[in-house]
DNA sequence: GTGGTCTAGACCACA
DNA sequence: GTGGTCTAGACCACT
């Protein structure tokens, strides 16, 4: 699992650890029933508290994306598909729209950034599925 | 002047702030000795505490990105800014790019993708029309 | 805001703040828009650190039952009847569950647990009929 | 010996077995010299760890609740204890009164927590009559 | 004044 | 070994 810390951001670390889990658990790149990284070895890791850690942990936990197993350690829970599609939505749509206010900030006519969209779907959509050839 | 508040993203207001009005003197849009809205006025808009506001613009003076004039207002400074369409297809694509990302991570088709910067083009432009229009 | 901690339960302190918060909001002892005892001086009272309380509080935030005000404090959240509907049977249901393993235990019939129930309703639902007409 | 374990109440595993134990035997449900379930049995049973269990064991011996014979087992211990009918109705009173209390604070109509009671009772009630017939 | 975040370090519960 | 809870105390963000 590789996540990372920005200090300076201003965002509280336990929160960037909790988009970045949540993000990878959406994604699949945390697959159902994997066990994460303990508390403590995370903590070393980012060089962080491990109450902060633990922090971010839980609140995924009540989000239900974590399982806890007492004195064993976390597990990824398994989500309903349509909680899932739910959550996906959210989070795609909380990036577009930062995207699109940037757009109508500068002005840019929306046939424009249609493009670009295509355009970068493209590029990246090609990437993934020459990744899961190899 | 189009700025947008998440009032539950855990990033400072203020930071919010610097951010947005920091990026669009950089992209031009807000150019050189041009007049920012008062504090008072922003803060209405926003609502959001005043002291917030004028915490952000002090912070963007001492990053010698804005100017004040005592008694009338604060005013976009003369320094070196990144001109033109390049810099905001740029500064446009880089946030794209990150929704982008999410989608294709998520296996989101891009008609989806599609359909929801439409929407949320149509919503934030209308925005600024009605704006306009005041 | 009458509210006791136990030291000497075992339960977390955090968790005893929680039901018993809860259940304030639930009977509408705190109704909406109610401003909570500030997060230091129910340390204060309770004698606990303020980081308890505040766990506490942030949790209830989440549950959507608090709403957090910056800088000004947490107010009790207007709550949808349904969804208030459904967490007071739950919580009935919890309390009682224990009620009928102990009978269940002890091997009491149901019959006389069901005349017992009636008369407790009795005795408590005049207590308040008669309190609130003084 | 019917136990009930809540894994998310927050009170530790051990401490509810305590509790449940050390009622039944001021209840006189479990009797003098009577041998409780093995460990191993009962961890089996609460799909608990049997170091929960032998945990919970060795402090009802602590407060001589119960005897360890080497060799054989744990037995519950000659010591006062309240008997009766009495006993137990007193016992069941005192749940059963937190759980009416909690109806009418909530406004919850008597008929409904009649019905509740009635579901869960089969509920429990079903339970031990299956376990006994193993 | 309000709440939020983080740390260092102690101790508990569980496997 | 795992995670959970709590403390004392520092500093930040916001009104």
């Amino acid at each position: 699992m590789l996540l990372q810390i920005d200090h300076h951001s201003g965002v509280p670390i336990y929160r960037q650890l909790i988009n970045q889990v949540r993000r990878q658990i959406m994604a699949g790149q945390l697959v159902e029933g994997e066990q994460l990284i303990s508390v403590r070895e995370l903590a070393d890791q980012l060089r962080v508290n491990p109450m902060t850690v633990s922090k971010a942990y839980a609140l995924l936990e009540v989000e239900r994306l974590l399982e806890r197993r007492r004195g064993i350690g976390l597990f990824v829970a398994g989500i309903e598909k349509e909680h899932g599609a739910r959550t996906k939505t959210r989070l795609l749509k909380e990036t577009l729209e930062k995207a699109v206010l940037t757009a109508v900030q500068f002005g840019i006519p929306q046939r424009k950034v249609g493009e670009m969209l295509a355009e970068l779907y493209t590029k990246y959509n090609s990437q993934t599925r020459s990744r899961s050839n190899e």
